[in-house]
DNA sequence: CATGAATGAGTCTTCATTCAT
DNA sequence: TATGAATGAAGACTCATTCAT
């Protein structure tokens, strides 16, 4: 019975994962859920107390560590010498870490949580990465226009880049690969900008 | 009469374009639509059959024009000499005009078409932008893994790139400035990238 | 194993008690019992078929005792003299007795019975009441109108002043007290009521 | 058409009227009012956007009305002459006529209002005629025990006593009548009820 | 005895769409 | 053309109750 139950439960916290990632979490209804999971709606309500419950269960853990990385993002000491291989290489071996220990809440939070109180999550990462850069922008002396829109681009684009790679499904070594790749790739494009618009 | 009718027409067409981008297809209802154009929300039907029908209304034109550059795309003669400052240029070029004359229907077309029969365009350039450069790559004999991953997020990244200027309401100066920028950057991770690679 | 079992039913009655005099029958669930009681829903089933067999074991009895009231006043000899200072100190001894001894379940059936067979009690009682007032106005006769309404208002008023009392957590001192204020304030008006009536 | 329409919202006001007035509000569907009305569920709600909204259309006037009613209440100059006669003509004359013009309306706030926001008026109605009271009793020096409870008995037995007539489908003369009987029934339980206590 | 599992009917509300006039 | 009237299916959620173990 004690097994019976937890059967169910993780029964309908997979089958909601998978609606989620599919369709996200507006266009998935309980019906759905109670469908895939084998079960009627209403004994839904008996393992959670709402829609955005099994939301929370699925993504709790992981959006905390996400907040823990962003506060750690922003203690980063400003007034050090300019190192991105540095900074970015801390950066990517934590990112890389949670990526792939939590592939899939990952992507909840990030691409299917419109309607939670999570849909902001995103944004915010990618503001205060902006936030970084116009940063660094500011002591590099570095003025293009009002550095607003690059600074966006870049953190947007990293954004998207680190969560590309897990929205397929590859191999952790395949993941981690491409996001060295990619950080590789901004460096290049960065450190290029910084000499063109300096010299 | 024809006049009015026509009047009536475009009000529609209007309110609906203004509410979708804001709130996106499936969040605007049609009752939304009726009382933001002034009329009844029956007669929205004398005018389009559907709410997709209004979309499509808005966005065909545009939807065509994207099809046309994505076959120009592919046509490109793989043959000649890389140029890609060349090739970004045009691509820039042409990308530019048609970004900033159709600015509200392709955000329509990108950002706010879940749930109508385009929502996958944006997916689909952004593959047919990959398959583009994986052809390069392998005219290069550039083979990073599978070339797949960086290809995609080449194009991932430079599609919403371009797309970012338009989300904002600036001047076509500030859109043109920002898109070449952008380019600018991604040509210099990808030069490097190239060059990293080769050497 | 006996003696286990009938904790759990008291347990379950209290808990019952409890919510049904905050919420009412039917804005108090199954859900809630069991929480408050500490066991499974399901279990409530084990010792009360329904949830209206929980209220009536709760007021079963101090119904019944209601009907003998009612009973006795009913069958009060209509023949002697008029009396209302000796029969209102009957009728305040022994309803005080009552109210006090059974402060709750009298509060369960008058007010929070809504949704159960009992709903109507204290309507009937006050409806004999009336009757009984009635009788008396006929029997000195006192015509005012039809009697229907000021018979029933003393009825009412009655019956809502003997239970204002007891909703409060007061010492029974205090009970007493003021039912027994209240019983003469309607002495008075009563008295002098058939004064002015009548003279 | 424009004359179906207001026949059909009459036909719903008038059926959720006599359901609320039944059953109360809370205990009243949209699927019984829908029923009631001879229309389908869903168009209820092209009539009126909640179930509140038709609560509120049928009493919103007669509330307004209350409210001032009650202003006029506390405006009263309480250094005058303690002359409830005068006090309570003026009281029963605009009660009476109130409750007469809006009988079921009255009712349906004070009696049925229970999950609207205007649960509260009875008891804030009450709560204002007992403060009323206090202060009466205050300036001739009468101390029953803290003249709480008498106070509070008298303003509902009042407040009650003033409902009761319009709750039965009588003539107006008979509602006239028995308001004014009542009124004199609690001058002269109250007039001597301070004698009682000074003397 | 105790309980986890299950459910069907019900709650209010939304919405794209149809239809008669 | 224009619209008021109408609706069925769907949305999340509640609840008293049943049943197998």
């Amino acid at each position: 019975m004690q097994v019976l139950k937890e059967e169910i439960r993780i029964k309908i916290l997979e089958s909601a994962k998978a609606l989620f990632l599919q369709n996200g979490f507006d266009k998935t209804s309980m019906n759905m859920i109670a469908k895939k999971a084998g079960i009627s709606k209403s004994n839904l309500y008996n393992y959670f107390s709402a829609k955005e419950e099994i939301f929370f269960h699925l993504t709790d853990r992981v959006h905390t560590e996400i907040r823990t990385v962003l506060a750690h993002l922003l203690d980063h000491e400003s007034g050090e010498a300019f190192d991105y291989h540095k900074y970015l290489a801390w950066m990517s071996d934590k990112t890389i870490k949670i990526l792939i220990k939590c592939r899939e809440e990952m992507l909840l939070i990030m691409d299917c949580s419109k309607g939670t109180r999570y849909e902001n999550t995103k944004q915010e990462f990618i503001f205060h990465l902006q936030q970084h850069f116009m940063q660094e922008f500011e002591e590099h002396n570095i003025s293009i226009d009002d550095n607003c829109f690059m600074s966006h681009y870049i953190a947007t684009s990293l954004m998207e880049g680190l969560l590309e790679p897990i929205r397929h499904n590859k191999s952790d070594e395949w993941i981690r690969k491409n996001i060295k790749m990619l950080i590789e790739y901004h460096i290049n494009g960065y450190a290029q900008f910084f000499t063109d618009v300096i010299s």
